[in-house]
DNA sequence: GATGTATTTAATAAGTCTATTAAAAACAGT
DNA sequence: ACTGTTTTTAATAGACTTATTAAATACATC
């Protein structure tokens, strides 16, 4: 039995919530109902709904910018790379399904959310460094004439998209084709591999 | 000056907030004032809010739908089907650019409404041949040698993910890179040609 | 212009939600 | 065991919601 804390408690409960149903459709009666307490005590140790919210969200923006800079220090070649950093990526995002919803919902729906990130991430010093390191890596491979001519950026952004839109439309091809869980996986594996190659293929020259 | 209609003017006012807010964060009586008209008719005239979103609901995605299956008769090779096909598809979402985004976001949020998509459209004749069509396209180029051997699933989704991720990502690009709207279009089309390059390339041999 | 129907309004019921407050309970240290 | 602090609860204010009702207005047709 864990020590009950019922400030992490109700931590976890709306991280669970938030995530699931997002921020408007989340009640603080939910979370608390959920953690079999007082609805006071959101306000008591958070202040505010949206305060709790925020602390939750830039928790799990911390998480997967940090496991994605991570990623790409790892790699020495370009390939290696995106190999590498999509699979990691889907093993990341299997295990927290509902994360990349939850967080391109929030940052299109909430535009002082899109500037917390801009000012937090996109200027800051690593994301500068990793986007640098990303674009000699692919100067590099341009160079030697193993890829066509292809903007950093949009190598970045095709791994994004169809990465991040597999899991965004997990929940349809689930309801779609009644899979179950066995299902599902097999199904983001083979997505996996498909994406691996067309990206690899597609940037080849 | 039109003529006054209340039954329109709440179904548009309705559309506006609906795809720009969702449905939780649009009250009725947002749209009423939006209209200046009495609260009471979205009741008088759709019973329920609910009603109100499904019927535009299914209209937008009714209008997609069709879109989608009238572009893929067009077409009589695959590669022509691709590029025919986003630059089509990339069209009608710049003019509709928060589109995806909202159907997305409800189907993801309502299980109901994942219900709904796969009786009306998944299930449909219309979406099996649809299907087929593609199918035969892929197959023939496959024998043919030209591309490697792909699920057409698969590259239905490679397109999908690419563009809706697009246009659902868009004011994230916006604010992060301070983009204007001609900033924004030039980006828009700068990635739909990069998307095709990408995706031919991708599954060639 | 009277009469029946359709449209629109004002008022409000009944519910939900967040945040606040004061009191109660649990827990320290002495 | 007493005292001060932290944690938790119950109660509730106040602001919203959607939906309903009955009354008022506009419209059409005879």
């Amino acid at each position: 039995m864990a020590k009950k804390n019922l400030e992490s408690e109700i931590m976890l409960a709306a991280e669970k919530l938030f995530i699931e149903k997002g921020f408007e459709a989340t009640s603080t009666t939910d979370i608390t109902k959920m953690v079999g307490c007082n609805q006071a005590l959101v306000n008591y140790y958070f202040r505010t709904k949206e305060k709790l919210f925020q602390k939750i969200f830039s928790q799990k923006l911390e998480h997967i910018w940090s496991f994605m800079t991570l990623e790409s220090n790892k790699s020495i070649s370009l390939f290696d790379f995106i190999s590498r950093f999509i699979n990691a990526y889907f093993e990341e995002l299997t295990t927290n399904k509902k994360l990349p919803f939850f967080i391109i919902n929030e940052l299109v729906i909430n535009q002082e959310r899109r500037k917390f990130i801009r000012e937090e991430i996109i200027l800051s010093d690593k994301f500068q460094n990793y986007y640098t390191t990303l674009n000699n890596l692919v100067q590099a491979e341009v160079k030697k004439g193993t890829i066509r001519d292809i903007e950093p950026s949009d190598l970045l952004l095709h791994i994004i998209s169809l990465t991040v839109f597999t899991f965004i439309s997990l929940p349809l091809y689930e309801d779609f084709f009644l899979k179950d869980d066995v299902g599902v996986q097999n199904y983001v594996n083979d997505r996996k591999e498909e994406i691996i190659i067309l990206i690899i293929n597609g940037i080849r020259k």
